[in-house]
DNA sequence: ATGGTGGTCTTACCA
């Protein structure tokens, strides 16, 4: 079985002891992480490995950045797409033996209607015309990360209360079903789940306390890899320990052995 | 109770 995660950590630089206590318990043999919010240079690569986690990172100062741990080596790495000229680290690609893990931090989108809203629906649309190549180039491909979208209303804690607002917002929901319709799987939805399952919560107003969340962190499987998709869900245990990310590492277990028969 | 918190080399911005 090969375990795969995503976790917004929000800071690598805070977030380290956490990260590497939660892989070590997890058997996680792939994690994608989101704004770790770290330069390269500044990356805690030595942490990784004398884990036994290979690591690659795409960061900037202060916001974003992305990085991948892997048990596997780590080949074939891509950090920016056609047609985006972005100075923002949101993506990082990566092939783990015949594995394609896209690894993606989508914009937060600020307000429907401003200008951080219109950046985050245009790199939607750029990211489905790469999503759409690498679907043909390989085999195996997941689509993870922060998507900052929560694709259905029982993704919602109170969807009145949301109703129209930035990460639930019509066009939002259609362009995520649009990175679906290129043939992809939300791998939560292949199983029944319990009701009121969420991977963020807002620091403000103890919302993780009141369950006031939102699943806004997906793990999307190509038809191969879904067909292996034995488990996939939120480990909501390192929201509760102190000083936590606002968001909880979402996983799946797949029954595929890399680089074996 | 009509706002809250938390991260980043800030005096504001981002989520």
């Amino acid at each position: 079985m090969l375990k795969i995660a995503s976790w917004n950590v929000n800071s690598l630089k805070i977030r380290l002891d956490q990260v590497l206590t939660w892989l070590k318990s997890s058997d996680v043999a792939i994690l994608a992480m989101q704004e770790t919010k770290l330069l390269d240079e500044n990356f805690p690569r030595e942490a990784f490995l004398e884990c036994g986690y290979h690591v690659v990172f795409s960061g900037q100062k202060a916001y974003n950045g992305v990085a991948i741990a892997s048990r596997y080596p780590i080949t074939e790495i891509e950090s920016d797409i056609p047609g985006l000229d972005d100075p923002q680290r949101r993506i990082l690609a990566a092939t783990l033996v015949d594995l394609r893990l896209i690894n993606l931090y989508v914009p937060n989108g600020f307000a429907v209607g401003s200008e951080k809203y219109s950046y985050k629906l245009m790199w939607m649309q750029k990211i489905k015309d790469y999503i759409r190549q690498q679907l043909q180039l390989y085999p195996r491909v997941a689509v993870v990360g922060d998507f900052n979208v929560a694709p259905e209303d029982r993704d919602v804690h109170d969807p009145l209360v949301w109703e129209g607002s930035v990460l639930v917002s019509p066009p939002e929901r259609e362009a995520f079903k649009e990175l679906i319709s290129l043939g992809l799987s939300d791998s939560f939805r292949n199983f029944s789940q319990e009701e009121k399952v969420f991977s963020w919560w807002d620091y403000r107003a103890a919302g993780f306390r009141r369950n006031r969340g939102l699943r806004i962190d997906h793990i999307l499987l190509n038809e191969q890899l879904n067909s292996l998709c034995r488990q996939s869900n939120i480990d909501k245990s390192p929201r509760k320990w102190d000083r936590p990310s606002d968001h909880a590492p979402a996983w799946v277990e797949l029954d595929l052995e890399l680089g074996g028969a």
